[in-house]
Formats: structure tokens, C-alpha cells, sequence
DNA sequence: CTACATCCTCTAGCGACTAGAGATGCAAGA
DNA sequence: TCTTGCATCTCTAGTCGCTAGAGGATGTAG
């Protein structure tokens, strides 16, 4: 077995090398073993979970989730009913926000269309943004 | 003039009583006079411009930013140019996290969808997270 | 043997709040 | 007047998920 440093890891998994250190300082990741001189020295399952946890977060899903997702990775005869419903969960808060933000879009595109680029007291921007009655989509 | 109290004026603006006291920590809002007891007491004009932070905050503008558009609030024979090209960053930034949110959606529905309720080995929830080379949609 | 990159631990900082402790202030009812 | 009870005050510390930096040890190539 030849030893994987910790930047290697963080070169092969995606990850970065502090947050690796922060993933194992908060249990999401086990302590590796050690070389003589204190190093950490990783095994090539710690780098797909490593990648595992990146892909995680690229999703958007929170660090408590992830853990959850993890102990169910490490027991594959549990129903997957949980893992399910995380994903679900984020898909719906994914929409939501999706939803929201095209919300925002038209709003900030009429801000910027009406703007006559004179002066502030004729900008739409800073009028809209003072009076919220002026919104045309109700979004909050 | 009949003095506003802080939980009134963050019953009229929609900011929180203790996120009031921040804007005025940070200096976004200027001090208020003070009561013989002590407590702040607010000018209608401050009602406005807690509406106009509260405002730029739910179009996701940063703290920085939305200082810059209270400075050109208050000066309104400057040019509105800052304003617009802040209003037009803060529009390319939805774009672009609309997009990404949308590729995840699609990611997160393949996921859910593929899930057969059965027991984590199967899963295709934690299977594609686990292998990012399944990942339909390429947007990392 | 010497450079130099990489590694170690530790603490502090980011943004934008939020929560809580413990001490006053204030308005209304008995 | 007294009391009840909510609102307010200041202050510190916590949230999330890292990121930056100090100051030192280790590992490797020439």
C-alpha cells in the first residue's frame, strides 16, 4: 500500500486540503492513519468519499444530510427510503428557489431596462428599491 | 413627532428588531436619538430606508453593495451609473444561479426518479453520488 | 546538505445575522 | 401604589462551511 497525502487526496478527490482537515475535525470523514513524521496518510476509499462529500455539496445538500447520506453509503441493507427523502427534499427547495429567483430576474431586469443613466433622482433602480409598492411581481 | 420604537419600526419596515440594532452597528442606518430611558426612537425616515435595505436584501444585493446604493440614495444629483451597474452584476449573478440551480434540479429529478424504494444497494440516490461519472448533466 | 514544497496544529475571520443572559423601561390593571 | 408582564437595553457567543495566516516540522530533489 503506498501512502496518499493529504494534497494528493485533495488533488485526486476535488476537494481542498484544509477542508479536508475540516471534514475529519468534524467527524464527516474518519482519522487516517499516520506516518512516522505525524503525516496523514489516506486510503483510496477515503478519496471516493472524499468525492462522494464533493459531489454532495455541489448539490447543495447540508453537511447534516451528507452525514446521513454517508451512514446509509456504509450500510447498503437499510432502506434507501431516507436517502429519498433527502433528495426530494432538496429537490423541492431547489424549485423554490429556482421559482424565486425568476422572480428577482424580473424585477432586476425592469429595474435596469427603466434606467434613463442620468441622474440618481430619475434612476428606477434606487426608485423601486425605495418604494416596494413600485414591484410588479409580488414575490415577497 | 411622536417617537417610533424600534419594535415598531421593525413592524413597519419588515426587519427584525435585533437585525435593526445590526444595520445600525454596521452603520448602514444612521444612530437614532434616544428616549430619557434610553431607547432609540426612530424618525419616519428611517422606517424608508430599513424598506429600502429590507428590499435590496430580498433581491440577494450584499451589504457593501446595498451601502453604495444609500450613499447615491442620499446624493441624487450623482450620476445613477453605480446604481445600474451594480443592479446589472446583480442580474448577471441570477442568470448564472438559475442556470446552475436549473442542471441540479435535473440532476436531483434523474436521482429521485431512478430510486426504487427498495434498499440502499440499489439506490440510485446514493449511487450517483457516489460516481460522479453518472452525473447526466455536466455542470461541475 | 541545502532548498523548497508540503505538511502539521492552532486560532481567528468571513457574511449576515440569530440567540441568549441579565438588567432596565414602561404602560395598564387591581 | 404596586405589580405584572412585555419591550427594550447591552453584551457576548453561536450559526454554517469553510478560508487565511502564524509558526513550526517533515519530506524530497538536486
Amino acid at each position: 500500500m503506498k501512502k496518499i497525502t493529504i494534497g494528493e487526496a485533495a488533488r485526486r478527490s476535488g476537494v481542498k486540503v484544509p477542508t479536508v482537515r475540516y471534514y475529519e475535525s468534524i467527524g464527516l470523514l474518519a482519522a487516517p492513519s499516520r506516518s512516522d513524521g505525524n503525516q496523514r496518510s489516506f486510503e483510496p476509499a477515503d478519496i471516493n468519499r472524499l468525492a462522494f462529500i464533493r459531489h454532495a455539496r455541489e448539490l447543495g445538500f447540508e453537511i447534516e444530510a451528507i452525514r446521513t447520506l454517508l451512514t446509509l453509503q456504509d450500510d447498503p441493507h437499510q432502506s434507501c427510503a431516507s436517502a429519498d427523502a433527502i433528495a426530494k427534499a432538496r429537490l423541492v427547495e431547489v424549485e423554490q428557489r429556482i421559482r424565486s429567483l425568476m422572480a428577482l430576474k424580473a424585477e432586476l431586469e425592469t429595474m435596469v431596462e427603466g434606467c434613463g443613466h442620468g441622474r440618481v433622482d430619475q434612476c428606477r433602480v434606487i426608485e423601486v428599491l425605495a418604494d416596494h409598492g413600485q414591484c410588479t411581481h409580488p414575490h415577497h
